[in-house]
DNA sequence: CTATACTGTGACTATTATAATAACAGTTAT
DNA sequence: ATAACTGTTATTATAATAGTCACAGTATAG
């Protein structure tokens, strides 16, 4: 386990709104399928609906479904709505005066990292969520 | 700070290295400039020497240096030297047998997921320690 | 208008990953 | 022999994440 199950959580959550083919869902019923509890489940969802990927209504007989179609959902889109670390983090520390490579260092790397990051989620919007599902019933 | 500092270290170190040209250097030495322990950047240095990207003499008067010129190490040489996590993590779960996406997500999740960190190591390689050396000294 | 069943959120604990330090064994010039 | 370096192990401290619990807010149904 490491850091970055919340997106792939995400990913299965809403794999699990599309196989229901716009049918409404609950945190529990979905809970059953990711086997963690309910509560844990609403929180990823609320990320997502606030992200306007899926939509739900409280109350009771409160429910979920997705606010687009399946095609029409990215992974970037996924990625963006968890709030997701950058794929590098640079590291923090003093800078010593004297030194060149110290004081400058964090801004060379980080003019570099960000062509990294912006292939990483080039990649993502590539993908959509009708390609996941469409993969899960080969 | 989060999840990969080891890697803008690492990274850190070497344009410290090339910064001499060729000259040998110790880690207490490079140790004042990332502004940490020597004992931890040896062990940082341990790997990339493994990884020959650097050269390494023990005993007194030990030292290191760069095993080749800056433009010939890519950022994705530092990134398999340091052993960095991909970048994304699958969650674990026990999958739900009734269930067609909890059994499957993994699989096709990790099919998704391959593409991405290939684009990332692409966008990698195509960065040199030299040019975050040039970088540096604008 | 009360009971019910859901979402949304805040607080909390447990677990894991990482950072950081210290200590020592191995090695080679002087 | 001694000194000064690397390489490695063990250990502790700290931060991030996973996961749970509890409750407030809200809408439906009787």
């Amino acid at each position: 386990m490491a850091v970055n199950t919340q997106f792939s959580i995400a990913v299965h959550l809403l794999a699990g709104l599309a196989c229901q083919d716009g049918q409404e869902t609950t945190s529990g019923h979905l809970a059953m399928s990711v086997n963690t509890s309910p509560s844990f489940v609403r929180r990823t969802l609320a990320k997502l609906s606030k992200a306007g990927l899926v939509e739900t209504t409280t109350g009771k007989s409160g429910a979920c479904r997705l606010a687009r179609k399946p095609g029409r959902i990215s992974l970037l889109d996924v990625y963006h709505a968890v709030d997701a670390p950058k794929v590098f983090a640079i590291h923090e520390y003093a800078p010593q005066k004297p030194c060149v490579v110290s004081c400058n260092i964090k801004m060379a790397l980080e003019k570099a990292l960000a062509k990294t990051q912006a292939a990483m989620e080039a990649s993502l919007a590539a993908i959509t969520l009708a390609d996941i599902v469409s993969d899960l019933k080969k």
